[in-house]
DNA sequence: CGAGCACTTGATCTATGTCAACGGTAGTGG
DNA sequence: CCACTACCGTTGACATAGATCAAGTGCTCG
């Protein structure tokens, strides 16, 4: 993970995976996420940090800064990330797109208990499941970020990564036909 | 668990344990919880619940409804509760009780993730932390409720907690010189 | 070329799940 | 009053999913 960007100009902002968004308790703004996965951990005084949340292209990040001014998690991009200054333009942070933020936040709040709970294979698939997008390509996170938020160790999601693989519920996307080993379809998941 | 009350008057409203606050889906309106703990669960087409979410005292409830007409979960009693309609009064739900809202929805998604990641007695000792009141007084949910929030099995909660009291961590309370299975204040807890 | 990192795979261990039996209390109906 | 049921909690014996430890691969970067 690399130190925090300094560019926080107003327009579109891209991260590479890893990437350090903004540390927690630092001043800023809120942000939309257009595309990628942000990590959010809560950061100790002891400075270690713990998996709190996540957010998905579409979720908005970093409302608490129009309260408190700064950040309260500390957030990470997981695959690559673009991000666009929220509010956007005249738009204002008005009662309605608060009240969805909120929605949002608690439906998310529920999958995320979710994927820590039950069999550690529907965990991950369930994770996979959340990250795809409508045509069904997900990017993953490292084996270790998704043992993070699943409460697994990253052997383990290395085991069920592969035998899903092997098992054709996701198959695996070649680019420029070499093995992408984060990059994947989801094969047969009606259920 | 009981019929749903019909009672939602305009004023407080009191809630035994194991009672249904709300059905999912529900029409209503947004409350404020006064006293007591309250569990959230989705609901499924085929009826099955997992658990969602927890709200304990002080939080708003339902704010969803300001934007969708309904819950989005079902909500339980696990302790004795009370609840009164919100926004209160004149007050209305601006921009800033909103915003205070969805930070306290964020910070304890991350109180719940954390819930549910760790050794059992640490998960098992942050619940309780976490329903603790200033005076460190707990009322516990019962031991199906703590073992679905925090992903363990009644079996195993009803051994950690026994283990807690006989260790002193938790010290049981006697009502009129009776052992109140449910009722604790914290030992030695400064970590 | 060597170092570092992400990932894979095997062997073994253990925390927790599972199954089963039992105790206490509250409610209900005779 | 007792008998009966239902629910919650406790405890023991045993099983197992996933953790832990360890070794090795392949890739990238300097």
């Amino acid at each position: 993970m690399q130190p925090p960007l300094t560019d926080h100009s107003r327009s579109t902002l891209d991260l590479p995976p890893g990437s350090l968004l903004y540390p927690a308790g630092s001043l800023g703004q809120p942000w939309r996420l257009s595309e990628g996965i942000v990590r959010f951990d809560s950061v100790a005084k002891q400075g270690e940090a713990t998996f709190a949340s996540l957010a998905i292209a579409g979720d908005i990040l970093g409302c608490e800064t129009l309260l408190f001014g700064c950040y309260t998690f500390r957030a990470t991009a997981l695959t690559q990330c673009r991000l666009t200054p929220w509010p956007e333009g005249a738009e204002a942070a008005d009662s309605t797109s608060l009240l969805t933020s909120l929605a949002k936040a608690q439906q998310r709040a529920a999958e995320l208990v979710a994927l820590r709970g039950g069999q550690a294979t529907d965990r991950v698939l369930g994770l996979i499941r959340l990250l795809a997008d409508q045509a069904g390509r997900v990017v993953l996170p490292t084996r270790q970020d998704i043992a993070d938020i699943t409460d697994l160790r990253f052997e383990t999601i290395s085991r069920i990564v592969k035998q899903l693989e092997r098992s054709e519920i996701i198959r695996s996307i070649r680019i420029d036909g070499v093995h992408a080993t984060r990059s994947f379809t989801l094969g047969a998941t009606s259920a």
